[in-house]
DNA sequence: TTGAAAGCGTTACCAG
DNA sequence: CTGGTAACGCTTTCAA
């Protein structure tokens, strides 16, 4: 019986294959600058294969300088369908230009202090959706390293390459909406749940803005994603006197909808409802949910966006609006 | 103009504060058997903040043999909030025993190919989600110094600790809900979304488990998450003579009550319909969801199950059936 | 209290 | 074609 080593090295599978560890190198990574013969690569294959060699990233990152692991922050909030979706094209496109990419669990640190910590893995770029991060941030991670750092939000960070994603757009198109189709005193839901803000202050500013200059006007509704609360915003909505709401997504504006309707107001004769990111479950409701589409950008062309700074880090930031925002009618509006 | 090293090491901190590397490493790590004088203490912590200085997480890993990483697969398909709540509750709790977890980006490979990918960055732990990785995965992990393997999953991996996530009573409860409530013709929605089936044919077996020995029967249903395909579907309920329906999971109910109601089909006095997740949106359709509840292991006890596998690698892998999975009736059954 | 040096696993540069 | 050797950044004995 061979005496396997507890986690084999590259320095067991030369002693087994009976060459130097630097053969070894050079055949597992079959290095084209230099040819070993093929009996000797079929040993070093061999050895490698019976003792379960793998290569340890950390030191050959270390001997190397750098590694190709792109670092995103994991969402702390559950991420919607629309995200995660976006999230996965987004790894598979970047896997396929051989990054690979890793979602550092959020361990309460938040935002420059959080970097410091993604420093430490000294990733090759940084994508960071949502707005923790402050230009300090973009410099740790900068100096430690990091070819590119990539914001994907609703702020530009100095320093970084930035996706803007402009909410204000999709509460813009809400607003107009509703008010092109004779809404005057419009709703908007505004989530009470922690960690929506960065999306939701900006659609109910879109929303403002799309009203500036006419006679309509929009009122703040916080809301949590309760039955209970909605239940309660339903119970004074006739006070209120609104005849619209933009429900922040199709998720809020389905709760929001079945508390009007069990509150005996029609959709859309008394209310107008329209939501955003046009879900599935908003082709489903009756009425069907009018709902703002959002176009997210294609993981593609981020990850090739990623590529372009890793290559040429000195690059000025490129800045790109992204997250087109139209309108689908249906019937609750 | 200070000369600012590319990217600070311990060595620049050294010399900007005039001592020794190693005396940069006890102040930074405050190393109790050592102790430095305050104004020394004082001068590293200076130098290493105006340097903005990082440790090298390889570098420190490399040297000390071990992290403390715990690996996951970044899941290959959208989560749902169900999981995506867990999966949170889980990097809190994992964090706060000091663990970074750590999700890695399915880069396409598969299984046992991919616990090689993992096994690069020598995770202290790797928990593994779904049915894809075998024996052999586990002992590449295991090979190159992973101290615990967790499988959450339908089946028991060797060498594996496992959380069976036992589907099958999730399928048997909604089945023997459906046949108590008087249901004979059973349908069972199975997604042919890919990436599902680990779960959907554990809840057809479980429905076909509770319904052996009665004179009910369970037909399986092909349905793909598409307005069209339910439609499909429904168009040729009336003469499938189906009375019941277990339709995978909530949002899969949703679809496909809709579908059913669309096609003149009175829920639940012609069809019964339940779902399983006990997502908000059951509670919000009409007639109200009945579904079965499922309780995911808490993510707290699973930290607990990883810590005390770390520091125990000896141990006799541990086996915890979790996932309860319990009716809750409503309207539509 | 501080410093010198060894070594973790890799790879790249030069000699053989 | 192959094999020493040095170096990556860090921690930790051991000596001063």
């Amino acid at each position: 019986m061979v005496q396997i080593p507890n986690t084999p090295t590259s320095a067991d599978v030369a002693r087994l294959a009976g060459v130097s560890r630097a053969t070894v190198s050079y055949v597992l990574n079959n290095t084209s600058a230099v040819r070993i013969s093929e009996p000797t690569r079929r040993r070093v294959h061999e050895a490698a294969r019976e003792l379960g060699y793998v290569p340890h990233a950390a030191a050959r990152s270390l001997r190397a300088g750098h590694s190709r692991m792109v670092l995103m922050p994991a969402p702390a909030i559950p991420a919607g369908p629309l995200y995660s979706g976006f999230l996965n094209e987004l790894q598979q496109a970047l896997g396929r230009l051989d990054y690979t990419v890793v979602q550092y669990g959020t361990d309460g640190s938040r935002g420059d202090e959080a970097a410091r910590a993604w420093a430490e893995l000294r990733p090759v770029a940084v994508l960071v959706p949502g707005a923790e991060l402050g230009p300090q941030g973009v410099q740790v991670l900068k100096r430690s390293g990091a070819r590119a750092v990539v914001t994907l939000g609703p702020v530009r960070v100095d320093g970084a390459h930035a996706l803007l994603t402009d909410h204000d757009a999709v509460g813009h198109c809400a607003g107009a909406h509703l008010h092109a189709v004779g809404r005057r005193r419009i709703g908007v839901v505004v989530p009470r749940d922690a960690g929506l803000e960065f999306y939701s202050r900006p659609r109910l500013a879109g929303v403002r803005e799309a009203l500036r200059g006419t006679d309509a006007v929009a009122t703040e509704l916080p809301l949590a994603y309760t039955e209970a609360s909605a239940a309660r915003l339903a119970a004074q909505w006739r006070e209120s006197g609104l005849d619209a709401v933009f429900a922040y997504n199709d998720e809020y504006a389905m709760l929001l909808m079945r508390a009007l309707q069990d509150e005996g107001l029609r959709v859309p004769e008394d209310v107008a409802v329209i939501g955003a990111d046009d879900l599935m479950l908003g082709r489903l409701l009756r009425p069907r949910l009018s709902t703002v589409h959002i176009d997210l950008p294609s993981g593609r062309d981020l990850a090739e966006l990623v590529d372009r700074a890793v290559r040429d880090p000195g690059g000025r930031p490129e800045v790109h609006i992204v997250l087109g925002a139209s309108v689908v009618r249906r019937e609750s509006t």
